[in-house]
DNA sequence: TACAAACACGAACGTTCGTGCTATATTGAT
DNA sequence: ATCAATATAGCACGAACGTTCGTGTTTGTA
């Protein structure tokens, strides 16, 4: 890897980090840069712009994400098991680091629903397929006999993330000590409608 | 009401619709000013501090929250219908303002999740007793034997939530036309695992 | 070893941020 | 009509924002 390339990484990663805690508009290239030991103008000259800054790092998330939340599910045999690695995958995702930083899409979808531009589009696209991939995890479920044959996988891929949703909230904000067994709870209840 | 008041209030009107699109860090004083037509100075003065406006702004936000969703849903007679006003309330709520501008509170749940401080600590308190009336209609549904005698209500009301966290996603972010329905499917599921 | 390309820096731009002062209107009670 | 209290405006501040520019310093290649 050629320095720049390095250096914009280890960019990315505490920008993904920073933005975990203060949002996307709190990520601002001035801390960044302190952050970094670079300075303001350098670390400004590897994207161009700071709606790039923004979206590179939802790039950088997004590997991660894949990394950390999707592969290893994957590696689980498909049905039932998947979906359950899925989720505790999700939650494990949204309590790293120590339990500072929420999901950095979880904030970001909240601070652009109303910002029209092209950061938005590509956080738009990213839900899109993390949903399409819980809805393919639950076909595969269906395929394997583990479902009941007729359930709709959208709306199963739907409940799924409201709940990671609830948890979040039970979590980041009210701090709430039971926040992983509501949650539990609740998934545990979808695939018991959802089961045969 | 004194002019001052008056004025007061109809600054809060205007800073209750400003963050519910930019969020609480989005309201800004001085765009404040501008749309309201006074002067930044002027208006300040009215706060003090920005923490003041920001805390003040979600308690008028309280209070149309209060008026708008919990208020005529006590109309209801207590039982499934009260809770079923809660949900349907907190939809139209949360999609006001034809489609603009999502729930301040849940903006502002996921903004100030990380930041500590004196409006963290009332949005929590808000939001601790918006949980506390969901679970409440729940207590008096399991009262009017709607509901089983053995129900988790303070797990109900988390899962309600959950299902409105999951809505407002849909709707605000993904623009989901199958939001409405996404949302009342997984909420009659909610009721019928609860009923009796 | 020379040289071009890639990389990073410091300084400054214009704007906006929140927050103070001080003075002037405007108001409500006497 | 007078006067004190209240309400608003004007102006200025230091800091931070994103961005641009010109200039060095590394780096890989010829």
């Amino acid at each position: 890897m050629a320095k720049g390339e390095q250096t914009k990484s280890e960019i990315l990663a505490a920008a993904v980090e920073m933005a975990s805690v203060n949002g996307l508009s709190g990520l601002t290239i001035g801390a960044l840069a302190r952050r970094t030991g670079l300075s303001k103008s350098g670390l400004f000259a590897h994207f161009g712009s700071k709606e790039s800054l923004q979206t590179k790092t939802l790039e950088a998330a997004a590997e991660r994400f894949v990394h950390q939340v999707v592969a290893p599910a994957l590696a689980e045999t498909a049905g039932v098991s998947r979906i359950r690695a899925l989720f505790e995958n999700w939650l494990a995702w949204g309590t790293a680091e120590g339990g500072r930083a929420g999901c950095l899409f979880v904030a970001a979808s909240i601070e652009l629903d109303d910002q029209e531009g092209p950061v938005r589009d590509y956080l738009v696209w990213t839900q899109g397929e993390w949903l399409k991939i819980l809805a393919r995890a639950a076909e595969r479920t269906v395929a394997a006999g583990q479902f009941q044959h007729d359930l709709d996988t959208r709306q199963f891929a739907h409940d799924c993330y409201s709940t990671m949703l609830g948890f979040h909230h039970a979590r980041r904000l009210m701090r709430d000590p039971k926040a992983e067994t509501r949650a539990r709870s609740a998934f545990e209840r979808l695939l018991a409608a959802a089961s045969i």
